[in-house]
DNA sequence: GTCTATAAGTAGATAGAC
DNA sequence: GTCTATCTACTTATAGAC
């Protein structure tokens, strides 16, 4: 047990359990899933609190589900920063799009976590960070690509902050309906929804 | 107790019943509501069962309280369908998203519910039947206007299906951000996102 | 239509054998 | 690190007095 990796615990149980306890907290909810249940799902006789030599509390799973996925995130945005230099194109502008896309895809469940326990009351820190990371963190990169390509006249004349929100709410309200309803809204493929945003967002001249 | 409304029954009690339903089961989720805090919230002693003679069970509440929600939307778009005859402007345009997300506001408590126990398997039929009322309904409404705007060159040339799809999705995705994280997206006013909005649509000479 | 009282079930959590 | 057994608290729901 390093320091860097801050005391975690090894063996197979925990990593199950921190899966099954993601999956079932997203599907049901926090309330909604037992401690039986997660024993059941890692294969642990349910009801017995063999649970409780990994996790001193339910609520301590959930911190420790969150965190790890956090952890994920970080490292895929770390990954990430190749922003298209050279001048923004059509292509470039979708593509980022799109990856915005599966990136939400990716956490699916974290989003659904965050979208079913935020607001309760419970876990106030952790679902703070969850929004700075998903929200705030994308909504900077966004007015930062965007406020440059609009000087050169690429994009339409608006407010880089007012363009970026316009972009970022629209991604989350695709996803979202995909992910709640199991359906694209009004049918849309997702490389339509980019084509279509884009061509939004452009001048009609530009290439 | 007329046929007309369904075998309705009366009483001040059942009504607060229901208005605390609404507002518990939205804020802690249906799970993480018992019946003896509903009795609390509406004066009655908690724990002793004097719910149940208004209701049969917690589910039946929950039933109830969504059937009440989805008649009101009803009413609400029934008495909303004026829709802008002599062509579309952008005070027009401008004015229907701003309608649509006060809409949504009006039904806050509604749609945090629906995000909250859709996809948990419990009530879907009830689900189903909000998200045929908020989304499918909504798509269609703003397709039949954008259509025929199109055509006349008032808007960008854009398949209607794919522009209320963004449209709805940016509409869904700015007031789901308001609604859980209490702050507009990039601190952008309600106004403002209208109005970027209406601007990406439309093709740059039009008035 | 609200109250007292309570039944029956299930939840989270612990002690200790193996 | 999993199992048996159990404690305590809370939940939904009911029976019956007033």
């Amino acid at each position: 047990m390093t320091v860097a990796d801050g005391g975690r615990k090894h063996g197979a149980t925990r990593v199950s359990l921190l899966d099954a306890g993601l999956k079932l907290f997203s599907e049901k909810g926090f309330d909604g899933t037992s401690v039986m249940e997660i024993e059941a799902a890692v294969g642990l006789k349910p009801g017995n609190g063999s649970f409780y030599r990994h996790f001193k509390t339910k609520e301590d799973l959930m911190e420790a589900v969150v965190h790890r996925e956090i952890e994920k995130v970080r490292a895929w945005r770390a990954g990430e920063i190749v922003s298209a230099k050279g001048g923004v194109s059509r292509e470039s502008l979708k593509n980022g799009l799109l990856q915005s896309l599966e990136g939400m895809e990716a956490i699916k469940d974290l989003m659904k976590l965050l979208a079913r326990e935020y607001g309760q009351g419970r876990f106030p820190e952790l679902m703070a960070q969850l929004k700075a990371l998903l929200l705030d963190e994308g909504l900077e990169a966004f007015r930062k690509e965007y406020r440059d390509a609009i000087k050169t006249g690429v994009l339409r004349e608006l407010d880089p902050r007012t363009l970026s929100s316009i972009v970022i709410s629209a991604l989350v309200g695709y996803h979202l309906s995909n992910m709640y309803f199991g359906a694209e809204p009004g049918g849309v493929s997702r490389e339509t929804f980019a084509s279509g945003l884009v061509e939004l967002m452009m001048n009609k001249g530009s290439e």
